[in-house]
DNA sequence: TATCAGACCATAACACTGTTATCAAGTCTT
DNA sequence: AAGACTTGATAACAGTGTTATGGTCTGATA
C-alpha cells in the first residue's frame, strides 16, 4: 500500500469518526489527506471504494467482538458475552455499524467482496450460538437459533437511537438489552432440550 | 389543503413508492406535479417537509397495521396478529419502512412533529402487548416487554433485506420472524407467571 | 541507453443535489 | 383603491460524485 493510499485511509476513518458517513465528501477526504480529488479514485474506486473500506472494517469489528474464549466458560455464557461485546462495539463505533446496516450513505451498495464479509461474520456468530445449543439439531435450526439472538440485539441497538424512543425514559439499555437477550437464549436451550 | 399542495403530495408517493426514497429529488418531485421546483417550498418546508410527510404517513401505517381487534380474541392471540400485520407492512411499504428507521435520506432527522407521532406509535404497540402480560406489572415493565417484541420483530425485518443475509438459504422469513416472537412472547408470559 | 507503458497527480468541467434570491402576477382584506 | 399575502417561475449558489484531459515521474523492455 502506497503512502498516499494510507493517508487517505487514515483521512476517511478520522472523518467518518468524527462526523459520520454524512461528511464524508471526497473532496474532504481528499483536503484532508493533502492530496487532490482525483487521488480518491487513483487509489480507490471512488467513493464507493471508500466505503467498502469502512463497511469491511465494520464486520471485522463485528467479528473481533464475537471472537471470545469458548474453552474457559459455559457456551451460555459464551454467547452471552460475544453479545456483550456486540453491544458494546455498536456504541463505541456508530458510524460503522450505522455504515454496515444500511444507514449512512443511500446511494451505496456494498460490493460483493464487501459482502462476503458481512456473510463471514455471519457464520462465525452462527458458530458461536451453535456451541449453546443442543448438538443434535440441525444446521438451519442453528442458523436461525443464531438469527434470532443477532436479530434481537440488532433490533434493541436499532431501536436505542431511535428518534420516537429517546423520548421514552429508558435507563440502562445495555442491561436491557442483555435481559432481553438471555430470556431468549434460555428460551431456545428450554425448547429443545425436552 | 390547495390542489398544487395535494398534486405535490401525491407525485411524492408516487415517486416514493417507485424509487424509494432515493430517487426523490426536489425536481422529479416538482416536475412530476407539473410545478416548478419552488412549488415543493411555497408549499412544504422544502424536502424536509416531504419527509416528514412521508414519515409520518409510515408510522400511521404501523399504527394502523397494530390496531387489531383484542376483544374477540386472547390476548396473545391479539399481539400475534399486531406483530404479523407489523412484518406485512414492512414488506408491503419498504419505502416507508426504511425511511422511519433511518434508511432513505442520510441528512434527514424527522422534526418534532414526525417524531411524535413515532412516539404515539410505539405507546399504542405497548397498551396492546399490555394485555397480554400479566396486569399486575408496572408500566416500565409493560414498556420493556413491547420494546423487546418490537427489537425482535424489527432486528429481523432489518436483518432480512440485508445483503449478507441474502445469500444465506432461507425460505419463509415471515414463519421465521412468527415463530421468533412467539418464543419470546411465551417466555415473557411464563417468567412472570410463577 | 533510448523508448514506451503505466502509475500518479492536478486542473477543469459536467451533471446532479438542496436551497435561496428575486421578481411577476393573482387574491384577498382593509 | 391599495397594501399585504400567497402562489408562481427563472436564475443563481454552494455542494455532491464523477469524468476528461494533460502533465510528470518511474520502471521495464528492446
Amino acid at each position: 500500500m502506497s503512502e498516499s493510499k494510507a493517508k487517505i485511509l487514515t483521512a476517511a476513518s478520522e472523518l467518518f469518526a468524527e462526523t459520520g458517513a454524512g461528511g464524508l465528501s471526497v473532496r474532504a477526504i481528499s483536503g484532508r489527506a493533502g492530496l487532490s480529488t482525483m487521488g480518491i479514485y487513483n487509489h480507490f474506486n471512488g467513493k464507493q471504494g471508500i466505503l467498502d473500506a469502512l463497511y469491511i472494517e465494520g464486520f471485522q469489528l463485528v467479528m473481533r467482538a464475537i471472537d471470545v474464549d469458548v474453552d474457559n466458560q459455559t457456551p451460555r455464557a459464551a454467547v452471552l458475552e460475544g453479545l456483550s461485546n456486540y453491544i458494546a462495539l455498536a456504541a463505541d463505533h456508530r458510524g460503522h455499524y450505522q455504515l454496515i446496516f444500511g444507514r449512512g450513505d443511500t446511494n451505496y451498495t456494498p460490493s460483493s467482496a464487501a459482502i462476503a464479509v458481512g456473510a463471514e461474520a455471519f457464520n462465525q456468530l452462527t458458530s458461536l450460538v451453535s456451541r449453546a445449543i443442543p448438538t443434535h439439531l440441525s444446521g438451519r435450526e442453528k442458523r436461525e437459533a443464531a438469527l434470532q439472538l443477532w436479530a434481537l440485539a440488532h433490533g434493541y441497538i436499532s431501536l436505542q437511537d431511535h428518534e420516537a424512543t429517546e423520548l421514552i425514559p429508558m435507563t440502562a439499555w445495555r442491561d436491557l438489552i442483555l435481559n432481553a437477550v438471555t430470556l431468549h437464549l434460555d428460551a431456545i436451550i428450554a425448547k429443545h432440550a425436552t
